[in-house]
DNA sequence: GCTGAAAGCGGAGCGCTGTTCCGTTTTGTC
DNA sequence: GACAAAACGGAACAGCGCTCCGCTTTCAGC
């Protein structure tokens, strides 16, 4: 994937060159998501970023925002996965607990994105849609897929299974013994057809 | 510093007068999670009660307590109804759909106590605790009943099933188009023997 | 009744958040 | 180099949980 934008000498939309920077120097410091999870303070990022408040809320009105503009390669990645799937797995509904363990595997590896993604009340509004718009409809092609081969019964909307999976994976951190992928697997044997 | 020499003054074991009156004073306060949720402010719920906030920490070291106590007949109520349901229904995994519909109907019904429920940082370690307490038992139950009766495959530890059916209901009412009742269905027929 | 120690109370205060606002600095252009 | 616009920085404000300690209430023993 190219690097955000400009490539050679042609700034986007005019941006000042210090304002370009500040915002690589922000996105390389909220990788304190990795480990301190999507809720660490915002002033923490500005210190790691050595920029002051203002700077990183100019830059991310919202700390969704920021959430977004880093895992958003990770999120593209998952997106394109589905097709790619669908075509070489042995039958549409593999492909769907495929690209479904992808996601959780995504999900439990960063601390707290699930309960972020679920956007009740925590500002995280853009976090949420960006996930919706970009899974959603791959979720709703494999879903079709599976239908349509027969293996499973039609009537579940993807954004509701969707919104499923990522509620399954909250809290993964919290309790060791707690294994989202086992419900996720019951969940998906429940659409079967039969 | 005390003279510690009088005649035995009994330290009773009833609390004082005006500390009992103010628990109950609280507990009534503590109405206000119905409406606003279990994230009200401690202050507004001291203000409410019309107590300070030291009484409110007195009474209640955690939010979490104070939540515990609001809700605890409705918990046990719900335990209660886990042996009742498995003597009157079809079968147990009947009663163990009921069960959990009765479950799912109480967390939804109450703003934001499933999200309190995961404990996940929040400080809810103690509803967190209660509801475990309470009601894996009674899942543990039911769920070996139905093993016995050869109604679901084996090897779903309880404590998972509660964990798995409490995340789906979270944020049920961020999103009026989220019915977690219908991903409840699709969890339990995954457990289906078959 | 009184009385005084212990139990209980209240809320100011601390530390931590997110977010805004505006004087100052940097940048790019003429 | 000058100058306006863009961007910056962080002090300041508001709201939160929780603690701490001087003041008030209770109640057994007289």
């Amino acid at each position: 994937m190219p690097t955000a934008g400009q490539s050679g000498k042609t700034p986007p939309r005019g941006k000042r060159a210090d304002a370009q920077r500040n915002e690589q120097v922000l996105l390389a410091a909220a990788a304190v998501f990795v480990n301190s999870g999507v809720d660490a303070p915002i002033r923490r990022i500005a210190a790691e970023a050595g920029v002051g408040m203002g700077t990183i809320y100019r830059h991310f009105p919202t700390r969704s925002d920021l959430v977004v503009a880093f895992y958003r390669h990770q999120v593209d990645a998952c997106a394109q996965a589905g097709p790619t799937l669908l075509a070489e797995a042995d039958s549409p509904f593999a492909a769907l607990r495929a690209w479904v363990d992808l996601f959780v595997d995504f999900l439990v590896t960063k601390h707290g994105l699930a309960k972020a993604m679920q956007s009740d009340g925590g500002g995280f509004d853009a976090l949420h849609a960006y996930f919706l718009d970009r899974l959603v409809p791959v979720c709703a092609r494999l879903l079709d897929a599976a239908v349509e081969a027969g293996e499973i019964e039609p009537g579940t909307p993807p954004q509701e299974l969707m919104r499923g999976v990522g509620n399954l994976c909250i809290g993964r951190n919290s309790d060791p013994d707690y294994d989202p992928r086992r419900l996720v697997a019951l969940l998906l044997r429940g659409l079967r057809a039969g």
